[in-house]
DNA sequence: GTGGTCTAGACCACC
DNA sequence: GTGGTCTAGACCACA
């Protein structure tokens, strides 16, 4: 896996395993990859996965049993998807339309880019 | 002037710069103030205006008279504005689509919000 | 290390990296010394070794991975040497040259002088 | 007058000066143009030409009648031309030829650039 | 007055 | 441990 540089790694780590719980590969309370496994994996410091896995603890998208592991919450393909869309319509459109103000580019503009694009 | 924490403050102050002369309240080839000036004026350290400078030298948005100080380079209004537009197109329009899949957000639900908020 | 007071120290730091990765003595994806570290070394303030890694990170000569270091970017060796090449033969020789006619100093001359000191 | 960037104002006049002696434009004992005609015509700022002056006075190159003016001092051609040779031979070509060791450019490609670039 | 460089020391996020 | 940013204050050459 290859990492951006313009963004931190642990949170492109959390954006992976989002898409793993979001598409079910990874179902409600199945254990994921131990801390060591998916460092090797990676090709990535074991603190930097381990940061990852505290992250998304605090946002109940995982839980731990000592001892044995990291399992996916229940609800957490649901709660990540309100969360993610929540963020983006609240958060990251707004700031888009702002910059679509500065540079004076109408909504018209974008909708064509989007269009093209998809060809 | 206020800075965000979440970004550096002397991209903050290159963005304050950008915005005067876009707006032409700095005209081409006028003086624009002095780093102790601008650090005094914008409660700062000298050597964070002077590295805000140093890049927007680089970037041939402002040039420097030695002993005298620096102005706002030829063309630079136009410069910034295709710099910022092409910055957005190719860059930042491509990662919202890119979450707007993820999301299964329509382009109609964006455009919807758009007009919605503009109210 | 011993610093020329004409010459700013942190181009004289980058002159000194340039010969060591010119040399191989650092090959291609090694990792350099740590800001701190090469800091302690050359008895110089880490500001200045940072001012310098920065500025071979934008001319591409060197890479950072977060959290890690500075590495020594592919090609490196090769493009410090063409860049040094370049600068001699289109800048450095010809200003040479304008001074020799100013002072009619024949090429001959030149040559003179050259094998007189090599022996 | 256009001045470079990469070497200082004042010393760049000087060699303005130098050329108009050297080439006798500007014969021994005759009256120079004063610092305020000459900071006129350059575009300049007096203080720099008075820079000027002063080196060129500590030089012997030229002497001042209090009063009236600066002059060209007896023999300045001659020595003008002996200190700039003196410093071009002594000074420049070993630092030139250093450079040529580094890059391991030979002797005879510099004798080629010569000749093609006279053509 | 102007920019430019450097030091000393601090704090932060990240690996 | 790593880089990166920022402050405070100093010194210098130059215009």
């Amino acid at each position: 896996m290859e990492f951006k540089k313009n963004q931190t790694i642990y949170k492109q780590i959390a954006d992976f395993i989002y898409e793993n719980i979001m598409t079910l590969k990874w179902p409600v309370d199945q254990k994921i990859s131990s801390v060591r496994e998916l460092a090797g994996l990676l090709q990535v410091n074991p603190n930097t996965v381990m940061r990852t896995y505290s992250m998304l603890q605090d946002q109940g998208i995982i839980y731990n049993k000592r001892g044995i592991g990291y399992f996916v919450s229940a609800g957490a393909p649901d709660n990540i998807e309100t969360m993610k869309r929540n963020h983006f319509v609240n958060v990251e459109l707004p700031e888009v339309f702002k910059k679509m103000n500065l540079l004076k580019i109408d909504i018209e503009e974008v909708n064509t880019i989007y269009h093209n694009q998809s060809k």
